[in-house]
DNA sequence: GTGGTCTAGACCACC
DNA sequence: GTGGTCTAGACCACC
């Protein structure tokens, strides 16, 4: 299910959700969410969907937001406060890490790619897309 | 917890599974031996352990490991049989092209490098040594 | 043995189990399922029973049905969530293939059928009725 | 796998084995002289392999041909005598019947190929490929 | 000995 | 309440 969802601007935002998909669903908003952070769709202080709203539109429950919101938070994406509601951090740690579990699941995919014959430059040619789309809304 | 687990041939394999992640056991199975396959640790035509050993000694239960043969058998990786037990596959299809799944999960993997300050020069490089494991069995 | 199985609306569903026989319940449960999809029997959008109720009212173990709705959702027939328990899907992709299995089949069965001297038009028949079956509730 | 049997006469015979389907062994060996018995590449009169001979030559147990020997003899398919071994029978009850398993499979394959589809007349084509395989052999 | 199926029952995250 | 996971243990056909 692909929803169309408003910010508190008005801005439109895509929510691609899967109900069947084995990844829970406040982690597949989650996951949306720090794509777009990356991506510049959300740009640093910008204001998110409130959770009622974001709840309301696609249909699931506020709980299910205020857990994937509770997640962002703590992983240091966004800031929350009880006047303006949930807001894109300005600043990230240049820490220039990867989690564990990335690095694990980086080397699952990459391990897959390799078994579909997929060559270290073709796979690079597949991350300098995801990379540069990055860069879209910078120029 | 780590474990060192057999073979049919007696040949040594590392298999780590952390029994409270939130990924279930089946698939840390499942993808540490797709791993395994892809670096070469397992071989084409190599024997897997049998899922009465592959349980034993790593405490967990025969189903568990059966679903994680059941799943690796269905995406192609293996084959069983009742004689000769799993068996690495020795043909892959050179279809080139990632699973949506795993095209998501890059995608958040790289979302967290860039906002980590990850340069795609970097995140090339972190690519390069995990492709380069599957080589060092070739020379 | 044969069972009324109740949907999540109410409405009754046959479900026919032979515990003797050499194909897996599992397989019967699926195998059944999907000629109740494809006759119409089941409607795209509607909820089957939930795992717990068919397995307790089949005298199943949930684990059974499980392996059965897990089947039937890998194949595309169904989608399962937490919300709305396990659902027929709305749309089939019109692959207009068999799959190898179907066809290895058809051959045995055709086989069959020449040797015990039914006729070509003879045969036709029989899959007519069968495909005539999916359209009673068309009209 | 595939392999090339010769009957007693030294006539080339081809058996597909799978071993790692689900069908077991002995089951695909049946299926697949029943089809060869249907479409004429095995004639009426005319002598099946020995069980040592199609054993040593796929690599499987005697067992399990025997079993598959005993199967089709069981069902009319063969006879079998100690002094010429298995001989394809030259009479079969026309009895004009599909078995209920066939009947069964049947429906199921019918009910995927109408959701993948597959109109009434394209799976008549279908199957009249597989009843003109028959026909091959009688010219 | 091997994988495959099934049970009874528990527990879990998710919604 | 829902599906999903896991266990301990039994049994099975197949090879």
């Amino acid at each position: 299910m692909i929803q169309n969802i408003q910010n508190t601007e008005g801005k439109l935002m895509l929510l691609s959700l899967n109900f069947s998909s084995d990844v829970p669903i406040y982690m597949q908003i989650r996951n949306q969410i720090v794509v777009a952070i990356s991506t510049g769709t959300l740009e640093p202080g910008e204001r998110l969907p409130t959770i009622r709203n974001l709840a309301l539109e696609t249909g699931i429950n506020t709980m299910t937001v205020n857990k994937a919101y509770q997640l962002l938070k703590q992983e240091g994406y966004i800031t929350t406060d009880r006047r303006n509601g949930a807001m894109v951090n300005g600043t990230f740690h240049d820490t220039k890490t990867l989690s564990q579990k990335s690095m694990d699941y980086l080397k699952v995919v990459i391990s897959e790619a390799r078994l579909t014959g997929i060559s270290e430059e073709e796979f690079n040619h597949i991350c300098h897309i995801m990379y540069s789309e990055g860069n879209m809304n910078d120029g």
